[in-house]
DNA sequence: ACAAAAGTGTTAATTGTACACCCATGA
DNA sequence: TCATGGGTGTACAATTAACACTTTTGT
């Protein structure tokens, strides 16, 4: 290993931390901040949230408007730096609320963990980006509110030029979040988590239509779903009908947690 | 939003910054490290490695004996803090080849952010975990040496009494990444990640074999590999057979990088 | 010649796909 | 009674799973 240089990275999780401060790493009570264990230049922790709903059978990005540099007048996922004593999953929850005005109930998972060093022209900022997914919230939350501008972009204006301009690496986390929301409607119960309770099977058909792009086969797509143990339970009820047609059951979310065997895309 | 509480907290992926600092974020020259721009307790930031590998047809995975406290004795990752212009893959590889001598070849890709905030008990470390796999290498890596010892432990041992202790949250993490590996298997050709080249496809099938523990139907399996365009190239040779049978063909890594359809897990 | 491992062939069962058809409702 | 969307039935295609059989080597 080293040949002189700096031995605190050698800390987490294995021996090295007496080296980085000097005295002995078990014999002190536990330090409220890393500052107070590993000295030099720090780096920052946020977390970005990329959250997806659907409305009007299009899946969209919950975007908030920049009102200062950098990146000023472009669009942002909310987000915000991390709290000390703040677990990462309650910090995700917190930004949503606290900015949004979003309830944080609904599936909230982490993403992944974006941290080149240019990504934030101010500072070193290594962010946890996580992926929410809610059904549709009838008021555009925190629209004409004093607050930052938030709104609903639908993902598929997102690289056009008529779309919003995303602000640092938000374009690849919003893809990345899409792409993770597409591949886990493969083989997670998650379609369930776009709807809101009771739905019926073809609201749930949509959420796969909308995200994959492609029409299913309702009868098939049925039998599917009904057939996967713990997809969805039947609530022992129907809709009502709108415009003609006949009404449909309706189901709540099941208790699975995985689809076997998958419901697989047609085309890669 | 706010009632009082910091402001930073809302910085990352949006406004704020200047009332953090108490100067407008964007008329400065790039700061060096977050310290500078936002005061107050920091969180230090590390990284740690699951390194998986397949050794006598056991999964393994690489890990260090701690010299000293917390978790004096124990087993861990190898791992430790980011450099504040380093970036987070290239910090997992310098990390694994300074700590353990592994040559970072080979697949690499992040896993999960662990970041509860009494994970370490000296201070708030957030840690971004890894997953590496590789072929088998001769030598156990690092043991022996007047660096800390590392050593091979199958998975297989690391719930049971004469298996080692795992630090910190460590447990979880192996655990997360043996899962990713298993899943990651059925849908992508990572399992080649475990073979050196040549190979041949009972290489190939003792991977998956050792990783879900269930035998798999030779036959079959050949089929389902080679009729997956880009999974493996033949090479053209032979291997030398060991103590009797027919000798098999010899492949290579393809340019594949998902399996379609995938090779699915009989039972789960 | 026999054992062992690689590789090929064949068949039955399962699953997926397409689409015809019936049901219940609003207009 | 027609249009519309929900739900059932069914035949065909594609894939999978199981296993018999042939090939090529070492002993």
């Amino acid at each position: 290993m080293g040949d002189g240089d700096d031995r605190a990275s050698d800390l987490t999780g294995q021996a090295g931390a007496e080296a980085a401060t000097g005295r002995p790493a078990g014999a002190q009570p536990p330090a409220r901040g890393a500052a107070e264990v590993f000295p030099g230049p720090a780096i920052a922790v946020s977390v970005d949230v990329v959250l997806l709903t659907l409305r009007a059978g299009q899946l969209c990005v919950l975007v908030t408007q920049r009102a200062s540099p950098p990146f000023q007048d472009d669009w942002a996922l909310p987000g915000g730096l991390v709290r000390v004593d703040e677990d990462l999953d309650a910090s995700a929850r917190r930004q949503l609320t606290e900015e949004t005005g979003v309830a944080a109930s609904g599936h909230l998972e982490q993403l992944r963990t974006y941290g080149r060093p240019d990504r934030d022209p101010r500072a070193r900022v290594v962010s946890v980006a996580y992926l929410a997914l809610l059904p549709n919230l009838p008021p555009p939350p925190g629209a004409d509110r004093d607050g930052p501008r938030a709104r609903w972009w639908p993902v598929e204006d997102l690289g056009s030029a008529d779309g919003p301009t995303l602000a640092f690496d938000h374009p690849a986390i919003v893809a990345d979040g899409m792409e993770r929301a597409r591949s886990k409607l493969e083989y997670t119960p998650l379609a369930a988590a776009f709807c809101e309770e009771p739905f019926t099977l073809a609201d749930l058909r949509r959420v796969y239509e909308a995200a994959w792009g492609a029409p299913l086969d309702p009868p098939n797509f049925r039998r599917k779903v009904l057939s996967t143990t713990g997809f969805v339970v039947p609530v022992g009820a129907r809709a009502a009908p709108r415009g003609g047609g006949r009404p449909a059951e309706l189901y709540r979310r099941g208790s699975a947690t995985a689809l076997h065997p998958p419901l697989l895309r047609r085309t890669v």
